[in-house]
DNA sequence: TACCCGTGGCG
DNA sequence: TCGCCAAGGGT
Protein backbone atom coordinates (compact mmCIF):
# COMPACT_ATOMS: atom_id res chain seq x y z
CA UNK A 1 0.00 0.00 0.00
CA UNK A 2 1.18 3.57 -0.55
CA UNK A 3 2.15 5.66 2.20
CA UNK A 4 1.83 9.74 1.04
CA UNK A 5 5.13 11.31 2.99
CA UNK A 6 4.14 14.76 4.36
CA UNK A 7 6.60 16.74 3.38
CA UNK A 8 6.57 19.63 5.67
CA UNK A 9 6.86 23.55 4.96
CA UNK A 10 9.90 24.16 6.27
CA UNK A 11 11.68 21.05 4.14
CA UNK A 12 10.16 22.50 1.25
CA UNK A 13 11.39 26.01 2.28
CA UNK A 14 14.96 24.48 3.72
CA UNK A 15 15.52 22.61 0.56
CA UNK A 16 14.53 25.42 -1.86
CA UNK A 17 17.14 27.40 0.65
CA UNK A 18 19.88 25.16 0.13
CA UNK A 19 19.85 25.90 -3.15
CA UNK A 20 18.70 29.77 -3.87
CA UNK A 21 20.13 31.01 -0.57
CA UNK A 22 21.81 34.84 -0.80
CA UNK A 23 25.23 34.97 -0.36
CA UNK A 24 25.71 38.30 2.34
CA UNK A 25 28.67 39.52 3.76
CA UNK A 26 27.64 38.92 7.37
CA UNK A 27 26.01 35.16 6.58
CA UNK A 28 27.95 31.64 6.77
CA UNK A 29 25.99 29.36 4.32
CA UNK A 30 23.53 26.78 5.11
CA UNK A 31 26.42 23.69 3.94
CA UNK A 32 28.98 25.66 6.96
CA UNK A 33 26.08 25.40 9.05
CA UNK A 34 24.43 22.42 8.79
CA UNK A 35 28.77 21.44 9.66
CA UNK A 36 28.30 23.52 12.64
CA UNK A 37 29.91 26.73 12.18
CA UNK A 38 27.91 30.14 13.38
CA UNK A 39 28.06 33.28 12.69
CA UNK A 40 29.76 35.58 14.86
CA UNK A 41 27.02 37.17 16.89
CA UNK A 42 28.54 40.97 16.77
CA UNK A 43 28.18 40.43 13.17
CA UNK A 44 24.89 39.44 13.32
CA UNK A 45 23.59 41.99 15.58
CA UNK A 46 25.67 44.85 13.60
CA UNK A 47 23.90 43.79 10.47
CA UNK A 48 20.48 43.23 11.96
CA UNK A 49 20.54 46.87 13.09
CA UNK A 50 21.48 48.28 9.86
CA UNK A 51 19.40 46.53 8.27
CA UNK A 52 16.17 47.54 9.80
CA UNK A 53 14.07 49.64 7.57
CA UNK A 54 16.93 49.62 4.63
CA UNK A 55 18.09 47.84 1.99
CA UNK A 56 20.99 45.19 1.39
CA UNK A 57 22.62 47.32 -0.67
CA UNK A 58 22.42 50.09 1.57
CA UNK A 59 23.80 47.88 4.43
CA UNK A 60 27.03 46.23 2.76
CA UNK A 61 29.22 49.38 2.59
CA UNK A 62 28.41 50.73 6.01
CA UNK A 63 28.71 46.93 7.36
CA UNK A 64 32.15 46.43 6.04
CA UNK A 65 32.90 50.25 6.96
CA UNK A 66 31.72 49.16 10.52
CA UNK A 67 34.01 46.19 10.72
CA UNK A 68 36.85 48.00 9.25
CA UNK A 69 36.72 51.03 12.35
CA UNK A 70 35.89 48.54 15.29
CA UNK A 71 36.65 44.39 14.23
CA UNK A 72 35.18 43.89 17.55
CA UNK A 73 32.26 44.70 19.62
CA UNK A 74 34.70 46.14 22.57
CA UNK A 75 36.22 48.48 19.75
CA UNK A 76 32.54 49.71 19.26
CA UNK A 77 31.91 50.05 22.79
CA UNK A 78 35.04 51.95 23.73
CA UNK A 79 34.59 54.50 20.18
CA UNK A 80 33.51 58.31 20.72
CA UNK A 81 29.97 58.51 20.11
CA UNK A 82 30.85 61.49 17.52
CA UNK A 83 32.73 58.98 15.27
CA UNK A 84 30.35 56.46 15.39
CA UNK A 85 27.34 59.05 14.23
CA UNK A 86 29.88 60.36 11.25
CA UNK A 87 30.35 56.93 10.24
CA UNK A 88 26.73 56.34 10.45
CA UNK A 89 26.07 59.20 8.30
CA UNK A 90 23.58 58.84 5.40
CA UNK A 91 21.73 55.37 7.01
CA UNK A 92 18.90 57.23 8.59
CA UNK A 93 17.04 56.59 11.83
CA UNK A 94 20.15 57.64 13.50
CA UNK A 95 18.35 56.89 16.93
CA UNK A 96 19.94 53.94 15.61
CA UNK A 97 23.36 54.85 15.86
CA UNK A 98 22.74 56.34 18.67
CA UNK A 99 21.46 52.92 20.58
CA UNK A 100 23.76 50.64 18.84
CA UNK A 101 26.69 52.69 20.77
CA UNK A 102 24.45 51.83 23.94
CA UNK A 103 24.25 48.10 23.17
CA UNK A 104 28.12 47.82 22.32
CA UNK A 105 28.58 49.71 25.59
CA UNK A 106 26.50 47.36 27.57
CA UNK A 107 27.78 44.44 25.88
CA UNK A 108 31.03 44.67 26.92
CA UNK A 109 30.57 46.55 30.43
CA UNK A 110 27.48 44.12 31.77
CA UNK A 111 28.22 41.08 29.55
CA UNK A 112 31.82 40.38 29.48
CA UNK A 113 32.41 41.07 25.81
CA UNK A 114 29.94 38.53 24.89
CA UNK A 115 26.28 38.92 23.47
CA UNK A 116 23.47 37.55 25.35
CA UNK A 117 22.72 33.35 23.30
CA UNK A 118 19.20 33.85 24.13
CA UNK A 119 15.67 36.13 22.87
CA UNK A 120 15.06 37.60 26.65
CA UNK A 121 18.66 38.69 27.47
CA UNK A 122 19.23 40.34 23.38
CA UNK A 123 15.45 41.77 23.96
CA UNK A 124 17.18 43.93 26.84
CA UNK A 125 19.17 45.96 25.11
CA UNK A 126 19.01 48.97 23.74
CA UNK A 127 17.82 49.30 19.72
CA UNK A 128 16.81 45.31 20.06
CA UNK A 129 12.90 44.71 19.97
CA UNK A 130 10.69 41.76 18.96
CA UNK A 131 12.21 41.55 15.30
CA UNK A 132 16.03 41.47 15.95
CA UNK A 133 16.00 39.15 19.54
CA UNK A 134 14.58 36.74 17.91
CA UNK A 135 16.60 36.95 14.49
CA UNK A 136 20.10 36.95 16.22
CA UNK A 137 18.56 34.62 18.83
CA UNK A 138 17.75 32.22 15.60
CA UNK A 139 20.91 33.03 13.34
CA UNK A 140 23.72 33.50 15.48
CA UNK A 141 23.11 30.82 17.97
CA UNK A 142 20.46 28.53 16.34
CA UNK A 143 17.76 28.80 18.32
CA UNK A 144 14.08 27.98 17.73
CA UNK A 145 12.90 31.81 17.93
CA UNK A 146 9.95 32.99 15.64
CA UNK A 147 11.55 35.56 13.07
CA UNK A 148 8.75 38.07 11.69
CA UNK A 149 9.96 41.08 9.83
CA UNK A 150 8.58 42.34 7.04
CA UNK A 151 9.66 39.58 4.36
CA UNK A 152 7.71 37.13 6.48
CA UNK A 153 4.56 39.06 7.06
CA UNK A 154 4.24 39.29 3.07
CA UNK A 155 5.05 35.13 2.46
CA UNK A 156 2.95 34.13 5.68
CA UNK A 157 -0.19 36.39 4.63
CA UNK A 158 -0.65 35.56 1.23
CA UNK A 159 0.49 31.68 2.17
CA UNK A 160 -2.64 32.07 4.59
CA UNK A 161 -4.81 34.72 2.68
CA UNK A 162 -4.91 36.31 5.67
CA UNK A 163 -7.35 39.41 4.87
CA UNK A 164 -7.12 41.12 8.42
CA UNK A 165 -4.88 44.31 8.17
CA UNK A 166 -1.13 45.04 9.48
CA UNK A 167 -0.19 45.68 11.98
CA UNK A 168 -3.44 44.44 14.13
CA UNK A 169 -2.88 41.25 12.20
CA UNK A 170 0.79 40.59 13.45
CA UNK A 171 0.31 38.78 16.67
CA UNK A 172 -1.62 36.20 14.44
CA UNK A 173 0.71 36.18 11.89
CA UNK A 174 3.60 35.31 14.61
CA UNK A 175 2.21 32.56 15.92
CA UNK A 176 1.95 30.97 12.35
CA UNK A 177 5.66 31.72 12.01
CA UNK A 178 6.03 29.65 15.55
CA UNK A 179 4.11 26.83 14.01
CA UNK A 180 5.98 26.57 11.09
CA UNK A 181 9.42 26.89 12.67
CA UNK A 182 11.38 23.74 12.91
CA UNK A 183 13.67 22.36 15.79
CA UNK A 184 16.07 21.39 12.59
CA UNK A 185 18.30 24.38 11.43
CA UNK A 186 15.87 27.23 12.98
CA UNK A 187 18.54 29.66 11.99
CA UNK A 188 18.51 28.53 8.33
CA UNK A 189 14.72 28.94 8.28
CA UNK A 190 14.39 32.43 9.44
CA UNK A 191 17.15 33.53 6.83
CA UNK A 192 15.06 31.30 3.92
CA UNK A 193 11.76 32.67 4.87
CA UNK A 194 13.42 36.55 4.43
CA UNK A 195 15.36 35.48 1.32
CA UNK A 196 12.20 33.93 -0.37
CA UNK A 197 10.17 37.39 0.80
CA UNK A 198 13.39 39.04 -0.94
CA UNK A 199 13.86 37.11 -3.62
CA UNK A 200 10.46 35.27 -5.30
CA UNK A 201 7.55 36.80 -3.05
CA UNK A 202 8.27 40.23 -3.74
CA UNK A 203 5.40 43.14 -3.07
CA UNK A 204 4.87 43.63 -6.86
CA UNK A 205 4.87 40.65 -9.61
CA UNK A 206 6.39 37.97 -7.56
CA UNK A 207 7.85 35.05 -8.73
CA UNK A 208 5.17 32.38 -8.24
CA UNK A 209 6.00 29.39 -10.27
CA UNK A 210 9.69 29.42 -8.52
CA UNK A 211 7.94 29.63 -4.79
CA UNK A 212 8.43 26.37 -2.92
CA UNK A 213 5.00 26.95 -1.42
CA UNK A 214 2.98 27.58 -4.88
CA UNK A 215 1.13 24.31 -3.68
CA UNK A 216 0.17 25.42 -0.47
CA UNK A 217 -0.45 29.22 -1.36
CA UNK A 218 -3.99 30.48 -0.62
CA UNK A 219 -2.99 34.08 -2.52
CA UNK A 220 -1.72 32.08 -5.47
CA UNK A 221 -4.83 30.03 -5.79
CA UNK A 222 -6.75 33.31 -5.96
CA UNK A 223 -4.61 34.21 -8.35
CA UNK A 224 -3.92 37.94 -6.66
CA UNK A 225 -0.57 37.12 -4.26
CA UNK A 226 -0.31 41.24 -4.82
CA UNK A 227 -3.14 41.76 -2.65
CA UNK A 228 -1.54 40.79 0.72
CA UNK A 229 -0.60 42.05 3.04
CA UNK A 230 -3.54 44.24 3.69
CA UNK A 231 -2.26 47.48 5.16
CA UNK A 232 -4.19 50.03 7.39
CA UNK A 233 -4.57 53.15 5.33
CA UNK A 234 -1.83 56.10 6.23
CA UNK A 235 -2.00 59.75 6.71
CA UNK A 236 -0.67 61.92 4.35
CA UNK A 237 2.33 63.95 4.82
CA UNK A 238 2.25 68.00 5.79
CA UNK A 239 4.60 69.87 4.48
CA UNK A 240 7.17 71.98 7.05
CA UNK A 241 9.17 74.93 5.64
CA UNK A 242 12.36 76.54 6.95
CA UNK A 243 15.80 78.10 6.33
CA UNK A 244 19.12 77.07 6.43
CA UNK A 245 22.31 79.34 6.76
CA UNK A 246 25.74 78.33 5.12
CA UNK A 247 28.91 80.62 6.23
CA UNK A 248 31.58 80.37 4.90
CA UNK A 249 34.95 82.58 5.91
CA UNK A 250 37.64 84.00 3.68
CA UNK A 251 39.66 80.25 4.67
CA UNK A 252 37.06 77.86 3.72
CA UNK A 253 35.30 77.09 6.76
CA UNK A 254 31.37 76.52 7.24
CA UNK A 255 30.42 76.96 10.52
CA UNK A 256 28.94 74.07 12.07
CA UNK A 257 26.48 72.64 14.82
CA UNK A 258 25.15 69.51 16.55
CA UNK A 259 21.83 68.92 16.95
CA UNK A 260 20.32 67.47 19.82
CA UNK A 261 20.65 63.88 21.13
CA UNK A 262 16.67 63.20 20.62
CA UNK A 263 14.40 63.68 17.75
CA UNK A 264 14.93 64.55 14.26
CA UNK A 265 18.11 63.61 13.22
CA UNK A 266 18.86 63.86 16.81
CA UNK A 267 23.18 63.78 17.73
CA UNK A 268 23.75 64.88 13.92
CA UNK A 269 25.89 67.44 12.76
CA UNK A 270 23.98 70.16 10.90
CA UNK A 271 24.30 73.70 9.09
CA UNK A 272 22.45 76.67 11.14
CA UNK A 273 18.71 76.26 10.55
CA UNK A 274 14.99 77.67 11.87
CA UNK A 275 12.44 75.51 13.04
CA UNK A 276 10.71 73.68 10.55
CA UNK A 277 7.40 74.69 10.58
CA UNK A 278 3.99 74.51 8.82
CA UNK A 279 3.10 78.03 8.51
CA UNK A 280 3.28 79.64 5.04
CA UNK A 281 5.96 81.92 5.71
CA UNK A 282 7.72 79.77 8.47
CA UNK A 283 11.27 80.69 8.67
CA UNK A 284 11.87 81.14 4.62
CA UNK A 285 13.68 84.52 5.10
CA UNK A 286 17.03 85.80 6.92
CA UNK A 287 15.11 86.70 9.69
CA UNK A 288 16.41 83.93 11.93
CA UNK A 289 19.70 83.89 10.98
CA UNK A 290 22.68 82.78 13.64
CA UNK A 291 24.27 86.27 13.16
CA UNK A 292 23.65 89.51 10.98
CA UNK A 293 25.66 88.63 7.13
CA UNK A 294 25.06 89.49 3.88
CA UNK A 295 22.85 86.53 3.21
CA UNK A 296 22.33 85.55 0.02
CA UNK A 297 19.69 83.49 -1.28
CA UNK A 298 20.71 80.17 -2.82
CA UNK A 299 17.24 78.37 -3.97
CA UNK A 300 15.74 76.06 -2.21
CA UNK A 301 16.24 72.14 -1.46
CA UNK A 302 13.69 69.54 -0.60
CA UNK A 303 13.81 66.56 1.00
CA UNK A 304 11.13 63.86 1.95
CA UNK A 305 11.46 62.69 5.73
CA UNK A 306 8.81 59.68 7.05
CA UNK A 307 6.19 61.58 8.34
CA UNK A 308 6.78 65.33 6.32
CA UNK A 309 8.43 66.91 3.55
CA UNK A 310 10.63 69.78 3.91
CA UNK A 311 11.66 72.42 1.92
CA UNK A 312 14.52 74.53 2.99
CA UNK A 313 15.40 78.32 1.80
CA UNK A 314 19.34 78.07 1.35
CA UNK A 315 21.41 81.20 2.15
CA UNK A 316 24.97 81.78 2.48
CA UNK A 317 26.92 84.51 3.18
CA UNK A 318 30.79 84.91 3.06
CA UNK A 319 31.71 86.12 6.96
CA UNK A 320 34.67 86.80 9.07
CA UNK A 321 35.57 83.72 11.47
CA UNK A 322 32.64 84.88 13.86
CA UNK A 323 33.28 83.07 17.47
CA UNK A 324 29.96 81.18 18.44
CA UNK A 325 28.92 79.62 21.57
CA UNK A 326 27.19 77.07 20.18
CA UNK A 327 29.11 76.07 17.29
CA UNK A 328 32.52 75.30 15.54
CA UNK A 329 34.40 76.47 12.21
CA UNK A 330 35.24 73.12 9.86
CA UNK A 331 37.11 73.59 6.38
CA UNK A 332 35.54 72.65 3.49
CA UNK A 333 37.62 70.11 2.80
CA UNK A 334 37.18 68.37 6.11
CA UNK A 335 32.81 68.19 5.47
CA UNK A 336 33.20 64.63 4.23
CA UNK A 337 34.27 62.95 8.09
CA UNK A 338 31.18 64.83 9.55
CA UNK A 339 28.39 63.55 10.93
CA UNK A 340 26.02 65.69 8.37
CA UNK A 341 22.69 63.94 7.43
CA UNK A 342 21.48 64.13 3.58
CA UNK A 343 19.34 66.99 4.39
CA UNK A 344 22.22 68.88 5.66
CA UNK A 345 24.28 67.56 2.53
CA UNK A 346 22.04 68.52 0.31
CA UNK A 347 21.89 72.42 1.62
CA UNK A 348 25.17 72.93 1.89
CA UNK A 349 25.85 71.67 -1.82
CA UNK A 350 23.20 73.97 -2.89
CA UNK A 351 25.52 76.68 -1.34
CA UNK A 352 28.72 75.28 -1.96
CA UNK A 353 28.45 73.20 -5.01
CA UNK A 354 32.03 71.60 -5.20
CA UNK A 355 31.59 70.69 -1.10
CA UNK A 356 31.34 66.72 -1.25
CA UNK A 357 33.75 66.63 -4.66
CA UNK A 358 36.78 64.61 -3.53
CA UNK A 359 39.72 66.82 -3.27
CA UNK A 360 42.74 65.95 -5.60
CA UNK A 361 44.87 64.73 -2.50
C1' DT B 1 -1.98 52.32 20.38
C1' DA B 2 -0.31 55.60 17.37
C1' DC B 3 3.12 58.38 16.33
C1' DC B 4 7.97 59.57 15.63
C1' DC B 5 12.08 58.45 13.14
C1' DG B 6 15.90 58.72 7.00
C1' DT B 7 17.22 57.30 2.90
C1' DG B 8 17.56 55.55 -1.77
C1' DG B 9 15.88 52.57 -5.36
C1' DC B 10 12.29 51.03 -8.15
C1' DG B 11 7.98 50.34 -11.18
C1' DT C 1 7.12 61.50 -11.66
C1' DC C 2 5.89 59.74 -7.40
C1' DG C 3 4.11 56.57 -4.18
C1' DC C 4 5.80 52.45 -2.24
C1' DC C 5 8.75 50.17 0.61
C1' DA C 6 13.09 47.96 2.99
C1' DA C 7 15.89 42.17 8.03
C1' DG C 8 11.81 47.95 13.13
C1' DG C 9 12.53 50.24 17.75
C1' DG C 10 11.33 53.71 21.12
C1' DT C 11 7.94 56.06 23.53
Amino acid sequence: MLQTIHITHAQKLLTWYDRHHRELPWRVSPAAAKAGERADPYHIWLSEVMLQQTTVQAVKPYFAKFLTLWPKVTDLAAAPVEDVMAAWAGLGYYARARNLKKCAEAVAAEHGGVFPDTEEGLRALPGIGDYTSAAISAIAFNRQSAVMDGNVERVISRLYAIDAPLPGSKPAMKARVAELTPTERPGDFAQAMMDLGATICTPKRPACSLCPFCDDCLAFAEHDPERFPVKAAKKEKPVRLGAVFVAVTPEGEVLLRRRVDSGLLGGMTEVPTTAWTSRIDGGTTTDHAPFPAAWEAFGTVTHVFTHFELRLSVFRAKTARISTADGWWEPVTNLEAQALPTVMKKAITQAIPRAFEKSPN
